[in-house]
DNA sequence: TTGAAAGCGCTAACAT
DNA sequence: ATGTTAGCGCTTTCAA
């Protein structure tokens, strides 16, 4: 019977103090563990913070002492996308573990959403905050800076970053994937994108594919941007309409692998030999495509790994610790099947 | 350049209200719209604010106040579940255009980490709080009580809430796939699960379909709960290890469609026909299902409906609007191809 | 080892 | 329409 109209629900420092017979300051000295007080009183407290189930209040502890914030803001694409869902399931697990309380959000790839995340974020002073793009908005970066707090960007590697940077460099794995397509003989690509929202930026690694594979000869015949969410449906209705146009082309990089498997799937109930016919490649390394009777050609991303290791990089500089301010992980190229 | 040592980085009310020349009260009053002042003096108050680069403190707001706190913890079983993530997108707009912030998390269907994540979240005293689950520890229920704030269960419906439950009839959804199976003349089922924790309760929907299924006439010759995460591989080779036994099986109900879809490529591969060897069916109504040649058979789960419909109960209850206690939302069976 | 006092930034309640 | 006062629960600082 919820009732916010009352003012206190929970017992406070002072009456566990009270009860204990001590006083508020010895109270809080035993809960944080600091010392400066008898194993004896360590107990009476206790006991009484047991009886009393006593939560402390967090809002509280941060008002007024800035380093006392546990919260960090953690910012993605998509909550739905696999890829962010992985990574963000690594950087939850590890922050918690650490004894901060991730505040994840959404941006939708749109910097005025970016921007009021932020500054929602922000008004309730985080000790640090973890971006997944490397873009943002001026009013974004004036923000930031007047935080004065530490920030992990993560997922694509930033050479120069804000703050900190963890991840790898997503230009260089569509770079290779071009090449290694011109290398096969490949020289006829599609590029197959999507994106919900109109005006964004095409992706480093799509840019990398195409330099890639002009590099070694091969030209982009078509180059679609579907204006959907990269998903399998996408990849599958974009390569019917790919492939559907005049002229050939002899293989297709897609934007990721939900949207590869669904060209895939579109080939293979088209009768279309893969990769005699059409090569193709996605990008990320999706758990889906171990069920598939051929290998997927793609670059796998350590997701876990990202996540782990900019949340840790986070909380050793929250903790003054020494940390590398750029931390690039591996990707891989996977030579499977369909390339 | 972070400076996590000093103490304050942003301009506060006093500050604007000086610049200003008016008091902090009357700033307080500007900012949050509350009626009290001349156009005049707002005019003069907006200026100093964007000047200034002002931004809110929510923490000293909160504090105090109970019910000025915009937080509100949302906790799920796994972020890089797809249905979730769905669920979640929903959720995170939802609740954010209506004005607060969600803090969300995960317990991996584990009580004791909703547990530890309920009390984590509860030390920032949040508006109101979202759990995914029906069931909860002691310790969990206490805590909610003690609480004393709005609650939504959402996604499986509870008919007696702790406070409010927004979602489908997991039962009931398993129910009829169990009799549409039996209907269609399977009496031989095998049920694939899986779960990365040993002690897990058994799906509802699980329970459904065993009812739903032997009510008819049906039994149920294997169930095999994998222990690993559901996913589209747990799916391929679960199915494989079950369709090796001995004992013929005419179907295999999965505890989701990626296993479902795992499921379904191995019998391909493995030149099985469905649905004449043996049928199948999933849950969840997963996007990837539309890239296939046959429709899988499913029981579609609307995910974003939950979402909005939760979060918007939850923002009316603090609002002390009206609200259901109760809101079902219907779930319905796709009678594909596979069955 | 313990306690008392001050103050963090804001808003509700009460003036004017 | 505007200002003043008090206090939310905790921690920092200083004193005993």
């Amino acid at each position: 019977m919820p009732e916010n109209t009352t003012k206190r629900q929970t017992a406070n420092l002072s009456e566990i103090a009270e009860a204990a017979g001590v006083s508020k300051m010895t109270v809080s000295r035993v809960l944080r563990d600091k010392d400066g007080f008898s194993e004896a009183t360590r107990q009476k407290v206790m006991l009484e913070v047991e009886r009393l189930g006593y939560l402390p209040n967090r809002i509280a502890a941060a008002f007024g002492q800035t380093q006392a914030s546990t919260l960090i803001g953690v910012c993605v694409p998509r909550l739905s996308n696999h890829f962010f869902g992985l990574a963000l399931e690594s950087i939850d697990r590890t922050i918690q573990s650490l004894g901060f309380l991730p505040v994840i959000g959404s941006h939708n790839q749109v910097l005025q959403d970016e921007e009021a995340w932020l500054k929602s974020i922000l008004s309730w002073r985080p000790a640090g905050v973890m971006l997944s793009t490397k873009h943002h908005s001026n009013t974004t970066l004036q923000l930031l800076r007047d935080a004065g707090i530490p920030i992990v960007e993560f997922w694509e590697l930033s050479t120069s970053p804000l703050d900190m940077s963890v991840g790898f460099n997503q230009f260089d794995s569509g770079f290779q994937m071009g090449r290694h397509a011109s290398i096969k003989g490949y020289s006829r690509a599609g590029i197959l994108g999507a994106s919900h929202v109109v005006e964004a930026r095409r992706p480093e690694h799509i840019e990398g594919f195409i330099k890639g594979f002009t590099d070694g000869g091969g030209t982009i015949v078509h180059h679609d941007v579907l204006n959907d969410a990269e998903s399998f449906y996408a990849g599958f209705y974009g390569t019917e309409t790919m492939l559907n146009r005049s002229e050939s082309i002899d293989m297709i990089y897609y934007q990721d692998d939900t949207m590869a498997l669904g060209g895939l799937s579109w080939c293979q109930g088209k009768s279309i030999r893969i990769p005699d016919d059409v090569g193709l490649a996605g990008w990320g390394g999706h758990e889906a495509t171990s069920i598939l009777r051929m290998e997927l050609t793609t670059t796998s991303i350590p997701t876990h790994l990202i996540g782990k290791l900019s949340a840790e990089a986070l909380v050793r500089k929250l903790r003054s610790e020494r940390t590398e301010d750029v931390t690039a992980v591996p990707t891989r190229l996977i030579d499977g099947d369909t390339l």
